[in-house]
DNA sequence: TGTACATCAGTGAACGCGCGTTCACTGATGTAC
DNA sequence: TGTACATCAGTGAACGCGCGTTCACTGATGTAC
């Protein structure tokens, strides 16, 4: 019986597939203001009404693929973990590794990564199921920074007593097992680097950089170096600790 | 015949003021996809064909919004700039308060920084009329570099070799007086900059950081650093030169 | 294995909406002599 | 100063468009006995 119900299932599942590919090659092309169940049912060969049958409404189709979307560069980035650039190697070159490939997808992207990264979309508030996948890059890179920490690869970036409450309770939330200091470095290093993406992804360096490839790679190196990851391998820790460390 | 003339293109300038008021109004409320020259009309208690003797179409009104909205955020940054803090004191702590006004004003218009720092319009393309005025925060921060370079208060960050020709191209564009290496450093800064306030402003925080004033201040003190801005005053130099000097 | 019934994907027509833009017009404001 | 004319802001109706969503329906696919 799981065969045959499966039968249904499967026809159900692979036009909702459908509907997500062509959603999404239309949100390539025209942005996500412009995505309209109608267009995406003529394309399909459908009638608009039948969408109604796979989602309730044209935000829910928004919604998954906002899902996807943060799926897809989170993936993207565990990826990159994976890669021997991304897992072996000076920890800074690692972090390197895996900002490259976040900013390459998003540049292949650049619709979808608006619709995750840019300006919210107007009258559309993201429900809860987005927030588990919004995670998935910030993850990847706590990771990294865990393994530095673990094996003795990162300077533990100095903490300005102000800033420690807050930085207890980022730690508590995100990485009880770091220390706060790095936990409120990492934080400001995971925006900035999305700043460095999204200047370029949204045209903020037309007319103003050419080698983008080559700043973005300074960029991102020296955010590594700002959350306390190390150059060299482990045993050159000393090198920066004294005015690192707290 | 200036003062006749001056009171029908008085007239002129009044209403158009009061039609990109209400646009304004209403890409606050509902955010640049939404702005429609209809409502705008009806809002006014004009009829909606009235509104071409003021703007040829609704994409001549978008760009009017841009281009204001250029405006508003760089008339921040240049007031900020010309206040005791962003003019006297460590230059860092100049720097700061630059950055601080600049996320003041995307806080409060977080619409307006939307149009201009977030995904682009779908289907609008930025006509030239605002590439001059897009510029005006990034000169100022130039400008605030270029005062600690000449008095002694800026350490010019090293260069690594295969960045120095877009280093120099990018220094004869933007600031041929400024070393290479600092223009390097200061473009991805800029970036960074925007980064921490996009993802506040368009609620990456969520969730995430709730003490968001001492987060970004510590943010952009940093960033300040990472294009040579010393903290103490100018004689204190010599503490961070050795490192960073090429 | 065969039949009666339930489920559900997809149809087609319709509702009501708001939009950008055009166009011929009216009437007030300004200009030239 | 007065008059004939030109300019131009604003009107009102209309065109044509695409949209999201609802609803009663058909017919194929699956289920229970």
């Amino acid at each position: 019986m799981s065969t045959i119900r499966g039968a249904r299932e499967r026809a159900r599942t692979e036009v909702t597939a459908a509907i997500k590919d062509e959603a999404r090659r239309q949100l390539a092309a025209d942005g996500a203001a412009k995505l309209s169940l109608r267009a995406v049912a003529r394309e399909l060969g459908m009638v608009s009404s039948a969408l109604y049958r796979y989602f309730p409404s044209r935000d829910d189709l928004l919604t998954a693929l906002i899902v996807d979307a943060y799926g897809a560069v989170g993936e993207t980035a565990e990826a990159a973990r994976a890669t021997p650039g991304g897992s072996t190697g000076p920890h800074t070159a690692r972090w390197t590794t895996v900002a490259c490939a976040v900013r390459e997808w998003a540049l292949a992207h650049p619709h979808e990564y608006a619709l995750i990264y840019g300006s919210p979309v107007p009258g559309y508030t993201a429900p809860q199921d987005t927030i588990g996948p919004a995670s998935r890059v910030g993850l990847v890179l706590i990771g990294l920074v865990r393994d530095a920490f673990l094996s003795d690869g990162l300077a533990v970036p100095p903490l300005a007593g102000e800033l420690r409450p807050e930085a207890e309770r980022m730690a508590a939330d995100l990485a009880p097992d770091l220390p706060p200091g790095v936990v409120a470095a990492l934080v400001p290093a995971w925006a900035q680097l999305f700043g460095l993406i999204s200047f370029e992804v949204f045209g903020q360096f037309n007319r103003v950089v050419e080698a983008r490839d080559l700043l973005f790679r300074r960029g991102a190196h020296d955010l590594a170096r700002s959350v306390g990851l190390l150059d060299g391998p482990a045993t050159t820790t000393t090198d920066r600790a004294g005015s690192a460390r707290r």
